[in-house]
DNA sequence: CGTATTTGACCCGCGC
DNA sequence: GCGCGGGTCAAATACG
């Protein structure tokens, strides 16, 4: 008798385990499919670029430049850009199987012979995980011009990427394990800049900054700066992977692959640094006058995603679809965050073709 | 007990 | 030279 009922009981624990087992399974695979997609979109998005990029070297005579990302439905996009006049812009927009995407791109003439190049990446999100966070005023727009440091191995790498988004866990870990190193409060921000290294490779110069907006406490800006000696996350490692597979056909160089600069990354060039947005607005004021940056300034490309809900809709293309991957996608701020690093980190590369 | 975080001191470039 | 803002170090502390 006992045993029958232990039986059953048992049984239905069975059935509840493989159950939940399933059901996380699923989320898994969930996860990773928008994962891909978001690759593909970004892939996309990279491939845009580039083409403008081999585009602005025909003409040599334009140096900087700003140019705007869209993915998912994008109908405007309002990046602060750098202090820059924008000269000529061109849109371009296309979707690829399920992704819709709209890239348009600014062509600004700046006195300077560095290149400032602004991308503004715009992807539609609309709740991911909220959190609140602790700091963070607002002004991401920096660069570093000079040498900042002493921490460069060989080639020291400049490369500095902010990545704006919708309140991120306070320990957003974009693949690695970041140690705090400190914290400063800024003048005009109630928020507090915690400052973050990457622990994960014993000389790893990767450092972070983390910054609240003021006025919008949802709404952080992650400046990294460097570039990785090791293997980030194993999600946007496959994300890169599964990218360049994808498309092998399409070959940006070498640099596409972020993994490809992994190797031997100490003797890069100067990289750009630049923005990137997740956020879900707008943007009034990004960057108000990136050139007065100490630290890590100067000119800096600019890469903003986030913002749109999708109502573009335009004829022939499949905008559902393309939002929903984007909501996938959004879901998982984290690996948003990191995705965004990568890709940031690719298209530095991508600037520069020769090495060392 | 080892490690990560906190937090004030220190350093450094820059403007006055 | 001084004050200031920004970035980093390191001792102290919190955490597991
Ligand atoms: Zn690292």
């Amino acid at each position: 008798m006992w045993e029958f009922e232990s039986e059953a009981k048992m049984e239905h624990h069975k059935k509840s385990e493989i159950v939940a087992e399933l059901k996380r399974i699923s989320e898994e695979n969930q996860k990773l499919t928008s994962l891909i997609k978001v690759m593909s979109s970004n892939y996309e998005s990279l491939k845009a670029h580039l083409g403008k990029q081999q585009e602005d070297w025909s003409s040599p005579r334009t140096m900087g430049k700003t140019l705007h990302l869209g993915l998912g439905m994008a109908e405007d996009v309002n990046d602060g850009g750098c202090d820059n006049s924008a000269n000529s812009e061109s849109a371009f927009s296309g979707s690829s199987g399920e992704k819709n995407f709209k890239y348009s791109v600014e062509d600004l003439q700046l006195p300077s012979k560095k290149r400032k190049i602004n991308y503004s990446l715009q992807k539609s999100e609309s709740g991911n995980s909220s959190t609140e966070e602790e700091d963070l005023p607002d002004k991401e727009a920096h660069g570093v011009d000079g040498a900042a440091g002493h921490e460069a191995a060989v080639g020291s790498p400049r490369r500095n990427v902010s990545v704006r988004t919708r309140s991120e866990a306070n320990t957003v870990s974009d693949g690695c394990h970041w140690r705090k190193y400190g914290q400063k409060m800024t003048r005009n921000n109630p928020c507090p800049r915690a400052y973050f290294k990457c622990a994960m490779a014993p000389s790893c110069p990767v450092k972070k900054l983390v910054q609240r907006r003021a006025e919008d406490p949802s709404i952080v800006t992650i400046t990294y700066r460097g570039q990785h000696n090791h293997l980030l996350n194993p999600m946007a490692m496959a994300a890169m992977t599964a990218a360049s597979n994808h498309s092998a056909s399409f070959t940006m160089g070498n640099h596409l692959p972020f993994a490809a600069s992994f190797p031997t990354l100490s003797s890069m060039s100067p990289f750009p640094p630049s923005s990137l947005n997740l956020t879900g607005n707008p943007d009034p004021n990004p960057n108000p006058n990136p050139n007065s940056n100490p630290g890590w300034h100067s000119v800096h490309p600019q890469l903003d995603v986030g913002n749109m809900q999708g109502q573009i809709a335009r004829p022939g293309g499949n905008t559902h679809l393309g939002l929903n991957s984007v909501a996938s996608i959004t879901s998982d701020p984290n690996f948003t965050a990191s995705l965004a690093a990568a890709i940031a980190g690719s298209m530095f590369g991508l600037g520069t073709s020769s090495k060392a």
